[in-house]
RNA sequence: GUCCCGUUCGUCUAUCGGUUAGGACGCCAGGUUUUCAACCUGGAAAGAGGGGUUCGAUUCCCCUACGGGAUGCCA
């Protein structure tokens, strides 16, 4: 019996969107698009005190930059509280769950007391067989199985087996009458069809904890697959002491979108040896088997080189869409149409060799800088004289953005002419620049106006005057 | 404390009992290049430790060490 795959990534907003968060969904979409399944969003807000809309916001900031567009309507669990509840008082009268009177300070002494005596920490409450109920405040605790072993079939951890005596009568419902978070999302997987959970491995030992909600319900258990924590450069768990980490001050840093889901893909997850690779390929090469069980740290120099072979692949038009996008999302000065045409234009070239965004907007510089130019002191001293001399007669002429490799051939032909002048070496970096290899703004410049119509009288006055 | 998971080059990883342990990033050297970058060639670099099982272990089992997670009326 094969049921529609129906993945879906489950925030907590109480911050941005972590990183390992990041992945996590990346896993899930890439999963359910590959599988022409459905990829839903839950927001786990019954933590009142933590959650804000403002993470919220951001969580969905985060996803929609990333591209991991979700099925329907993001539901919130929070809103869902009453059915959680329900579910509760059913397993409650049906004698799967039962009234706990002790207080949290009885359990707490408990708790210390065991620990202090080496004992275990499960708390065993005694109300579980009772039929006395004072009248005063309760939780609901489900009655846990105190024998036999409860196994997690697990898609990359393989078959986990957990003692039941391990495990304790947990709260379903609050003193105040609020489910807890191991019901809601039990009940909020399965009234939503969830058929593969895939997180964190933080939740591995939850899962058997869930089951036990599972199974006093007679629901089909999910699918699972805990998937191994992203750790920091020093192998510790990620925390805001390590620098950025949400996808945010990625996105803020100019990684392209495309670079970041390749990179998050490949981290704990292999295909044979393919490092650069298309969404479409990772939809179509995702699976559980490709997941390693140990945690990965994330490497931003790896990040990097992936973001710039995706920068390189990328069409023209596409890339100076995102790099306005960029533009835009960072505060920046808007473009200018001819600036715009100009990127446009020039990103055939551009785009070999840049990492990020902020990186194209530097090889661009002489696209975006306002006419006339005032040549690069610096850069012009490193011309020879003849070539810097003609920079200089050349100067008024830089006010134009309307070029492309037409024109750049032109002028290659022209120099290829003037190989036995004075000129002729400056075929070499023309050439250098068609075939992709430099580019730098007073050379490109030179370019841009030498390979125009009207130039060419002007280099053959300059190369007539020696 | 108890329970669960993990451990291959610096990093991400391949290997599903027999390989000179492969690839990628990074690094080093050389080449190309009017700068930078890019590019080309080459190089250094790994099975945590100890026991088994086996003709043969990185691979299977056990122990130890180290790392991580869980043990909440947090998610």
């Amino acid at each position: 019996m094969t049921r529609p795959v129906v993945t879906r990534f489950a925030p907590s907003p109480t911050g941005f969107l972590h990183i390992g968060g990041a992945r996590t969904a990346l896993f899930n979409w890439l999963y359910a698009r590959g599988q022409g399944g459905k990829f839903l969003l839950r927001i786990e807000d019954t933590d009142r005190a933590r959650s804000t809309p403002e993470a919220t916001a951001a969580i969905l900031q985060g996803l929609a930059w990333l591209g991991l567009d979700h099925d329907g309507e993001a539901v919130s669990q929070f809103e869902r509280a009453d059915r959680h509840a329900k579910v509760a008082n059913q397993l409650l009268a049906e004698g799967k769950a039962y009234k706990c009177f002790a207080t949290q300070d009885e359990i707490a002494a408990f708790r210390e007391q065991a620990k202090a005596e080496g004992r275990s920490t499960l708390y065993h409450s005694p109300w579980r067989d009772r039929d006395d109920h004072p009248d005063a405040p309760f939780v609901v605790r489900i009655k846990a199985p105190r024998e036999g072993n409860t196994v997690i079939r697990d898609k990359v951890q393989g078959d986990v087996t957990i003692k039941n005596q391990t495990l304790d009568d947990m709260v379903l419902l609050r003193a105040d009458g609020t489910p807890v978070y191991m019901l809601a999302v039990v009940v909020d997987d399965h009234d939503m069809d969830v058929s593969h959970v895939i997180r964190g491995d933080d939740h591995l030992n939850n899962a058997a904890r869930q089951m036990m909600i599972y199974d006093a319900m007679g629901w089909d258990v999910p699918v699972w697959a805990h998937i191994p924590l992203i750790h920091g450069p020093d192998g510790k768990k990620l925390s805001k002491r390590h620098g950025a980490l949400g996808a945010q001050e990625y996105q803020a840093m100019g990684y392209p979108a495309a670079g970041m889901r390749n990179y998050l893909a490949r981290l704990g997850w292999s295909h044979g040896d393919d490092e650069f690779f298309s969404d479409a390929q990772a939809k179509d090469w995702f699976d559980f088997d490709g997941i390693g069980k140990s945690p990965a740290r994330f490497d931003t120099k790896k990040l990097e080189n992936l973001s710039g072979q995706h920068i390189a692949a990328s069409d023209d038009a596409a890339l100076q869409r995102e790099l306005i996008d960029f533009l835009e999302a960072s505060g920046s000065d808007a473009l200018s149409a001819s600036q715009k045409d100009g990127v446009l234009a020039a990103m055939y070239c551009l785009k070999q060799r840049a990492k990020t965004f902020p990186e194209l907007i530097d090889k661009a510089s002489f696209v975006l800088s306002q006419r006339p130019i005032t040549p690069d002191e610096k850069a012009s001293k490193s011309l020879d004289s003849v070539s810097r001399g003609i920079l200089k007669q050349l100067t008024p002429q830089l006010q134009t953005v309307t070029w492309g490799r037409t024109e750049l051939e032109t002028a290659l032909n022209i120099f290829a002419e003037a190989q036995e002048t004075k000129f002729g070496k400056l075929a070499a970096p023309l050439r250098a620049v068609l075939a992709g290899r430099a580019v730098t703004p007073s050379v490109f410049d030179m370019m841009l106006v030498l390979g125009r119509e009207e130039s060419i009288s002007r280099i053959e006055d300059a190369a007539a005057e020696g």
